[in-house]
RNA sequence: GGCCCGUUCGUCUAGUGGUUAGGACAUCAGGUUUUCAUCCUGAAAGCAGGGGUUCGAUUCCCCUACGGGCUACCA
């Protein structure tokens, strides 16, 4: 048995932001390394000149920090924000390779792996147009295979342009061995001559990355599905240089809920979008982790920690799931209640900025939709009656089903006493009034109903709120006498 | 079209020949409560279909259906 260090990558291109799809590919990617104490590295695939995005690498590690899914080796952001690479397998930004990247098609052309190809789009177009019209596979035609190699000395020496394709077996057949998968075998005669490296001189994916996995001793290739069917190709290059296979995992997609693969256009599928509204890293690696696996039957909830413990990559599924929110929603909640009270006040506060009420009064309200919340922004509506001067009670009614508007006259007033009578600061939180009035309402042999409901509505003005305990709590004595008499106003 | 992968409650999943098919989210109904939220209890809800193999199939095999991925000088 090999005595390997486990290294893993998370391999993204720099396109502007990150699918939810590839954080969970990284996070997966993460959890082996982390489990065998290997390394785990961000490579960054650019060798599409045409994709490139402007500042997408800068965004892209500052988002893996924020998920806490920062690599220990590769691409960097280093604490001024500029691009590093660290560790002593680079460069890690794939054009940087470019050079390699070409040593590596030379020797396979050298070795009859690989070939070069003067074909024009043109050409290939109406290869294609043909094939398409007489109903045959589409693919390349082979027109280049077997050049002369003198004639291609020459065309090369004339500067035309061309590619490098590989030279695949046209029989027999491979076998993938997939763990998540198992075996999955290919017929050779369909897999077409891919192009390694473009006619401005970069590597395709296909090279770039087998030739940097090895580089960089790869030992678990973890990606989505959609490499399943090119992976015959990625075992061709590998054996034609005798290197060792790394393992493969094919993750299954995430989808939409057409279970078509997770798009743009069906909603939001960039991990900063999911971040920016408010949702908690823990909460998005811990509903992502579990969208294809679940350690156990009977729990739901994990830290990083735990999953890392946790993780079994064979016992991923093999089908797609389907990004539903519902589930991301609960759990960020859950860990909403569960940070700390200076995190949480950081988080929520910046959404009560166009009130101008003091910061001790902000927290107060914070702390009262702490739990009624599923995102920091919520608490802007959800609060607005208790930062508005003057309430507006004509939607609401502030009688107690039934009861007359004298009776509840009559609790209000009483209420202003109750709460004036409260003297001590010490004893102004929700519990201390709350034992407090409702021994008050019991000394006058009235309903809880009958007094509360007035109560509560004439310091809020809404149909739905917390309890008038925590309101007056919030509100401090002042302003909650001075909202019951805005509501008596109201009843005349 | 071709190749490949997949299919357990609405959703995420547990389950690897014998289970009342388990959990969670969502839903609904009760309870607690002045209302909301929380919390507690409960309910409804699933092995895509058809053939085999077997004493016995959700589990193994085959076929069908459906879904998905790939089929670029994109990754």
């Amino acid at each position: 048995m090999s005595q390997k260090r486990i290294r893993t990558r998370y391999a993204p291109s720099p396109t502007g932001y990150i699918h939810i799809g590839n954080v969970r590919t990284a996070l997966y990617a993460d959890f082996v390394a982390k489990q065998a104490k290997g390394d785990f590295l961000l490579r960054i695939e650019d060798t599409d000149q045409s994709r490139y995005v402007e500042g997408a690498t800068e965004s892209l590690c500052k988002t893996l920090k924020l998920l806490d899914l920062e690599p220990n080796e590769g691409v960097w952001l280093d604490d001024d924000g500029k691009i590093i690479q660290r560790g002593d397998h680079g460069p890690y930004i794939q054009s940087e390779r470019k050079h390699i990247h070409q040593e590596y098609a030379k020797k396979l052309i050298e070795m009859d792996k690989a070939y070069y190809c003067f074909c024009t789009a043109e050409r290939l177009d109406e290869v294609r147009k043909m094939q398409e019209l007489t109903k045959r596979p589409t693919g390349y035609d082979g027109h280049c295979r077997d050049l002369d190699p003198t004639e291609v000395t020459k065309r090369l020496e004339a500067g035309e342009s061309h590619v490098v394709r590989l030279k695949l077996p046209k029989e027999g057949s491979v076998t993938v061995n997939d763990v998540i998968r198992g075996e999955v075998t290919f017929d050779w005669n369909l897999i077409d001559d891919q192009v390694i490296i473009k006619s401005d001189g970069m590597a395709t994916y296909h090279l770039a990355a087998m030739a940097d996995d090895h580089d960089m001793e790869i030992t678990h290739v973890i990606r989505g599905e959609e490499w399943l069917s090119s992976t015959p190709k990625h075992i061709f290059i590998y054996q034609a240089f005798g290197w060792d296979l790394p393992v493969f995992a094919h993750l299954p997609l995430i989808l939409n809920h057409d279970k078509s693969k997770l798009s743009k256009r069906q909603g939001d599928v960039a991990a900063e979008i999911y971040l920016d509204k408010g949702y908690l890293p823990k909460a998005m690696i811990n509903f992502l982790a579990l969208l294809g696996w679940n350690p156990t039957a009977d729990r739901e909830i994990f830290t990083h920690k735990e999953l890392i413990d946790l993780f079994n990559l064979s016992k991923v599924n093999k089908a797609g799931a389907i990004f539903q929110i519902d589930k991301l929603n609960w759990l960020n909640n859950h860990y909403l209640r569960e940070i700390d009270e200076q995190s949480y006040f950081d988080l929520v506060l910046p959404h009560l900025n166009a009130y101008k009420e003091d910061d001790n009064f902000k927290k107060r309200v914070a702390i009262l939709y702490r739990e009624r919340m599923t995102l920091p922004a919520e608490i802007t509506e959800q609060s607005k009656y208790l930062f508005t001067e003057k309430l507006n009670y004509s939607e609401v009614q502030i009688t107690w089903k039934d009861h007359s508007k004298l009776e509840a006259k009559e609790r209000l007033e009483a209420a202003k006493i109750w709460i004036e009578q409260i003297n001590d600061s010490k004893e102004f939180n929700s519990s201390f009034i709350e034992e407090y009035i409702k021994s008050m309402i019991q000394e006058n042999g009235w309903g809880n109903g009958d007094t509360l409901w007035p109560l509560r509505v004439s310091l809020s003005a809404q149909e739905k709120s917390p309890s008038p305990f925590e309101l007056i709590a919030v509100y401090g004595k002042k302003m909650s006498i001075q909202r019951i008499d805005q509501a008596l106003a109201q009843m005349l």
